[in-house]
Formats: C-alpha cells, structure tokens, sequence
DNA sequence: AAATCGGGGGC
DNA sequence: GCCCCAGATTT
C-alpha cells in the first residue's frame, strides 16, 4: 500500500475509510434524506437532556411503537430528574409494567439520585461523566451526548452496526461485543460535526425503515451509491451476525388460590433477579414437584395429572406458603411464556381455602387480594397469562 | 467472553 | 418456530 498516494484515506482494522471528499457527500446526502424524511417521534420536541435520556433507555431492546404511549406516560408521571430521583419504587415500577427488562427503570431512578447528588440536578455534558451514571452504557452515553449537547459521539446500535457492515463491506460479527469499538471508530471517522445529534438519528432511522434486517431493498436507499456491498452485489452476506443459544425450558406449577373472602393470594418475587418485585400467583419450580411432569416434559390439561402430584403440591403450598387449600385435580389450563434466555412452562391449578382454614399464616412476601385490587400491583407477562387463564375459567362464561 | 435480563412484531 | 429490536450489567 502507497502511503503517499491520494489524500491518505484512513483505513481501521483493514476497513478502508473514505476520502473526505466522500465523508463529505455522504453526510449531505443523509441528512438531506433526513430533514425530509425522519419520523416525528415525541421525545424530538426539543433537546431536553433528560426527555432524550428517558427516551433512549426506553428504547433499549425496544421497538419504537412499542415505546410511545410508555414514554408520554412516563413524562407525565416523572416530569423531572427530582421528581423521578423521589419516586416511590411501585409507582416506578408500575410505569414500566409490560415493557421489560425492568432493571432499565431501577437504574434510572439511581441515576437520578446520582444526578441529584453529585452534579447538581443536571445532566453531565462531558461524555466521561455520563457514562458513569447507572444504566447508562456506551451507546446510551454517545446518544445523550450527541443529541441533547451537539457533540460529536458515536452511539452505535444495533442498526448502525448493520448499516456500516453493509456500507463497508466489514466482516466483523456484530453478535460479539467486543466488536462494537470497530463500529464506533469508523462512526468517528464518517459523523458530522456540525449536526451529530442528526447524523446518528439519521442513520437510526434509515436502519428502522429502509435499511432493515429484513425485507432490505438496498436500491432503494438515498446512501445507495455509498453502499459497498451493494454496488459489488455481496450485500446479502452482510451483516454477519453468529446465532444466539435458544431459551432453556423450565417448568412451573402456577397456582390460583381463593380464600373466603373471595381474595386471591399474590406472592412478591425477591428484589434480584428475573422480574424483580413483581407480583405473581404462587409459582412452584419443576425441581420442587418434580412429580407433575414426565421426564422434564410438561402435562397440558389434556395430557392430565395423576393424583400423586396434587397431593405433592399441596405438600409444597403447606411447606412454602402455609395453606392447606382443596385443589382441583385437573389443572384449568396451561400456557408458556418466552424470556430472552427462558421458557416457562406453566401449569395452572385452582384450589380454595376451607371454610373454616385459618388465612393469616402466609409468608411476609404474600397478600391476599381482591381482583378488583389487582391495577394496583405490578404484573408480569407470565402472571397476565395466569390471571387470563383464571378468568377465562370463572369469570368469563 | 458468556450469561442474565422481557416482551412483542414480523415472517 | 426464529430473528430482531435506539443495550447494560454481572459473572
């Protein structure tokens, strides 16, 4: 290679950088598609620090339709950094019920408090301070730090992981973190100084609407005559992306118990861990009653359940929640619940508490509670699934 | 480097 | 079923 030659394009990690000549028509041609095209979205009112962090941690792993109505709610809630730094942790994690991964909304309050504590109230503008704050990691950092302060960061996602692989032709597998720096350096090189809150938006939103994972149409995109592995038709290989290990079964006995005051009883999940203090009917693992499914595989209402096993689980919900309900035999349904890494399998049994049972023994982490009281506890997916599979059973016929 | 942490939409 | 989504944190 003649280092002396042409204006000494750069080349990163054997990527080819172009000249700035082209750095140059590149960012024109985005941002003009841009400035017609991107989408009016709520969080892009203003440049409020605080509206787009609350944005960007809500997007995190998150569809954009899917955020909407969780972030206008969320602002109205949570006007402010104080007013979010002294929320109570229900209210808090009642905003975020059904969005998922829940510890997002834990951190945001700890960064709140941070915020309150040790900058005064106000959101850090230099990126090393930032990134110090909880829940906030590199792309979040380049996103706050990009948009809300005009500097010029790299916040590499998912989908500028993807545009610049097709873009460069980069072989790099984008599954493997450790790559993301390559990204980000050739983001370095390519982003506009002057609007680099535009620029990253920009490519976001070719990578949601043109530049898909699927259904890629690359003629169809303004940056076509930039894209290399387009104009050398590889762009099928592109990005390269190694599979991710599918979710391991786990099998669960989920029970619905009434006592006679018609109330349900509801246990509170410890505050580490998959759904932290979220609320769900009491929940037996496989390894606890082993007896209700066959070689790891899960009876269905229709497979059916031996006797054997509803005097075993009543054995548990005496030994872990101190009840001693009447279970019907059968269960009244069951249903599965996909986790990133997880599959719960579900059975759900009902049973009643004799009219003459003491009800005041459960466990400090477990409340009865009347279904009418139910919009006052925060559920996840797999309790919606029981408490629909209840009330398919008893309530709606 | 790998595992953990949710849920939904598209095909 | 599989893949992906404006990823971060823990192990």
């Amino acid at each position: 290679m003649n280092e002396t030659s042409m204006t000494t394009a750069k080349v990163i990690n054997g990527i080819q950088i172009w000249p700035q000549e082209k750095i140059e028509r590149f960012r024109t041609t985005l941002l003009s598609w841009y400035d017609i095209e991107k989408r009016d979205l709520p969080w892009r009112k203003n440049n409020d620090p605080y509206r787009i962090w609350v944005s960007e941690i809500m997007l995190q792993q998150t569809r954009v339709d899917t955020v909407i109505p969780y972030y206008l709610n969320f602002m109205r809630t949570f006007p402010s950094i104080e007013a979010l730094s002294q929320a109570e942790e229900d209210t808090l994690l009642k905003t975020w019920e059904g969005l998922g991964y829940y510890s997002r909304v834990r951190n945001l309050q700890k960064a709140a408090i941070q915020i309150m504590e040790e900058y005064n109230g106000e959101m850090p503008r230099d990126p090393k301070e930032i990134i110090k704050l909880k829940g906030i990691g590199p792309y979040t950092t380049g996103a706050i730090a990009s948009m809300a302060f005009g500097l010029p960061e790299p916040a590499v996602d998912g989908n500028i992981m993807r545009i610049l692989s097709r873009l460069f032709e980069i072989d790099a597998d984008i599954a493997v973190p450790a790559n993301r720096k390559l990204f980000e350096e050739i983001l370095r090189e390519i982003i506009d100084p002057y609007r680099p809150g535009d620029f990253n938006q920009a490519l976001m939103d070719l990578g949601a609407t043109i530049c898909t994972p699927k259904n890629y149409h690359p003629e169809k995109s303004p940056v076509k005559e930039f894209n290399q592995s387009y104009l050398n038709g590889t762009w099928e290989k592109y990005p390269v992306k190694s599979k991710k290990k599918k979710a391991k079964p786990v099998y669960y006995a989920g029970v619905v118990i009434s006592n006679q005051k018609g109330e349900l009883l509801l246990e509170k999940r410890p505050s580490n861990g998959l759904l932290a203090s979220m609320w769900t009917f009491p929940l037996l693992e496989e390894s606890q009653i082993s007896q209700f499914f066959a070689k790891g595989k899960f009876l269905s209402p229709k497979e059916g359940t031996s006797d054997y096993s509803v005097n075993e689980l009543n054995d548990q919900l005496d030994l872990f929640y101190g009840i001693k309900p009447v279970l019907i035999k059968e269960p009244i349904a069951g249903d599965t619940h996909i986790f990133s890494h997880l599959k719960w399998h579900m059975a759900i049994y009902y049973g009643e508490l004799p009219k003459n049972d003491l009800i005041d023994s459960i466990p400090e982490h477990c409340a009865w509670v009347k279904p009418e009281d139910f919009d006052q506890y925060t559920f996840p997916g797999p309790q919606m699934k029981m408490w629909a599979a209840y009330k398919n059973k008893f309530l709606e016929k």
